[in-house]
RNA sequence: CGGGAUGUAGCGCAGCCCGGUAGCGCGCUUCGUUCGGGACGAAGAGGCCGCAAGUUCGAAUCUUGUCAUCCCGACCA
């Protein structure tokens, strides 16, 4: 069924070596699994940047930036944080390298051993709770809304470009609130301007809902989470938005004065979306001509690619294909007019292809003569003749088409391959061939262990949007109030 | 860290079993013909065959070690 587009060599090195390479540090270097992300997948992350940052900051947030380096020390004050990350994560021992006294290069200087060691932040809530405590004294200090754009490390034994890189970027958002009732509306309200980016700019239909006790954040009370599924069947955890309640506060030991003048500690979340959107995206949409872009994130909406054959054509057709740049650009729209003079139309056709665009403007003496142009969407690769009165026209219909028909075919797909089952054997055979399962579950840790052990799904979320129903669980036969998600994930 | 596989030109790979001067496709360069869907012909450039030791007159090929990568587990956004 599920077509599979993975990050394997044989499916896609062609063009998603235009986004993203693996990094080829120094020979025998233990660093594996770092990404260089080329310019042209940068600027994919750049709309994605922008577009979030402005949701942000129309939620009432500002961005700040924290260091890099975290002290050790600051990693022992939540236990089942730093239970969470200790096991990834880079440690700065040294401050300092000398000449190698027995041969050529460098050595690590054993004089400059740190007293404390750093590590490489693989989150930021230590030190950003550590500062907090210094900013906040008072209610009248609440709430803080802070986010950061940062990149990360995490050391994980096993990486996948953009799925799970030892180096991300991503955004982290800390809030510091009065009242647990406003952290927990936070938590939600962020969860929702995710599913509102993912749903809206990435055409990637997703799912809230709520992390079982065994998935949750490292020190949360509670995770939120956005789920999409891609097109091999398998889900994606594409964005988490976590209440954490006063765990953080009393770690680090952040307390306000209240307006009854009474000492309290602060209520707090965090939320974040990393590069792993670019892979969700990649992922959803492509088909075997390469990537498909949502309009909205495509850092080129329009390329224009002119086709000619002798001197006299060539001058006039770029010409005319000037005038369309021109005109589109006037409108507001990116476009990138290909008139490289070394390549065929037809091998441009098919690299901007690969490269996503979603609208071609192809024009040569034909168009010149009538007064038209050529449209070629790449979601469908229909191709329409269309006069260059209203090309422009033509053009917005097609980008907002695009967009809905890229979140329509991905939302069709999910719920084509997402089953209600009741049985054990329906259970297993829908997970087998890769889909979401809604399944009643006893509630405990437990059960969600042995499902996972015996069929390799997990529990994605409890839905937040999913009606109550009695039922019994798919595993232990025991009573359940509402189904849950199961399935296959990256 | 366990199990499996792989490492040869920028990319994808053959050659290895059975040792004897390094091959193919794509890409790249030059010239010509082409140009409305990845053009064709001719001529070129490009390799410490992952690294190290060993066996041998001789190693991409055999042996040992080592490093790295990929896949499957455990871990994770």
């Amino acid at each position: 069924m599920a077509k599979e587009i993975t990050t394997r060599k044989e499916n896609y090195s062609q063009w998603y070596n235009d986004l993203v390479t693996k990094a080829e540090l120094a020979e025998n270097s233990a660093v594996r699994g770092c990404m260089v992300i080329k310019p042209y997948g940068y600027a994919i992350w750049e709309f994605m940047h922008d577009a979030l940052d402005k949701m942000f900051k129309a939620t009432g947030h500002v961005n700040a930036y924290f260091p890099l380096f975290i002290p050790k020390s600051f990693f022992s004050r939540e236990a089942s944080h730093v239970e969470g990350f200790a096991k990834e994560c880079a440690v700065v021992t040294h401050y300092r390298l000398k000449k190698n006294p027995d041969g050529p290069g460098v050595v690590v200087d054993p004089e400059a051993k740190l007293e404390e060691e750093l590590i490489v932040r693989p989150t930021s809530e230590t030190i950003i709770w550590d500062t907090y405590r210094n900013w906040i004294k008072s209610y009248r200090d609440l709430p803080i809304l802070v986010n950061q754009w940062a990149n990360v490390v995490r050391w994980e034994m096993r990486t996948r470009l953009f799925l799970r890189t030892a180096e991300f970027l991503w955004q982290e958002g800390h809030t510091a609130h009065a009242t647990k009732e406003e952290a927990m509306a936070e938590a939600r309200k962020m969860l929702d301007v995710y599913a509102d980016f993912a749903e809206n700019y990435l055409a990637l239909p997703v799912i809230r809902g709520i992390k079982s006790a065994n998935e949750r954040f490292a020190g949360a009370v509670e995770t939120f989470c956005i789920e999409a599924m891609m097109q091999d069947g398998k889900a994606l955890q594409a964005g988490t938005s976590h209440f954490l309640g006063q765990n953080f506060a009393k770690a680090f030991d952040v307390k306000f004065l209240n307006k009854e003048n009474k000492l309290e500690h602060v209520w707090a979340t965090s939320w974040g979306v990393s590069t792993r959107l670019m892979g969700a995206l990649i992922m959803a949409h492509s088909d075997d001509n390469g990537l498909v872009l949502p309009p909205k994130i495509a850092p080129i909406e329009v390329v224009i690619v002119p086709i000619y054959k002798t001197d006299d054509q060539k001058q006039q057709v770029l010409d005319y294909c000037q005038t369309m740049k021109q005109r589109l650009e006037n409108k507001g729209l990116r476009v990138k007019f290909d008139d490289r003079d070394t390549q065929k139309p037809g091998f441009k056709f098919a690299e901007w292809e690969m490269k996503g665009v979603p609208v071609r403007l192809a024009a040569g003496p034909r168009d010149v003569e009538n007064a038209t142009v050529e449209l070629a969407r790449r979601d469908t690769m229909e191709k329409n003749v269309v006069s260059e009165e209203n090309m422009e026209n033509h053009i917005f219909d097609l980008l907002d088409d695009i967009q809905n028909n890229l979140f329509k075919k991905a939302l069709e797909f999910r719920q084509s391959n997402t089953f209600r089952v009741d049985t054990w054997d329906e259970f297993k055979t829908v997970i087998e061939n890769g889909g979401f399962a809604y399944a009643h579950w006893d509630g405990t840790t437990e059960t969600e262990l042995k499902i996972k052990e015996e069929t390799k799904a997990t529990l994605r979320c409890i839905p937040l949007d999913d009606d109550l129903e009695d039922g019994k669980c798919i595993y232990s036969g025991n009573p359940s109030k509402r189904r849950v998600l199961f399935a296959k994930a990256y």
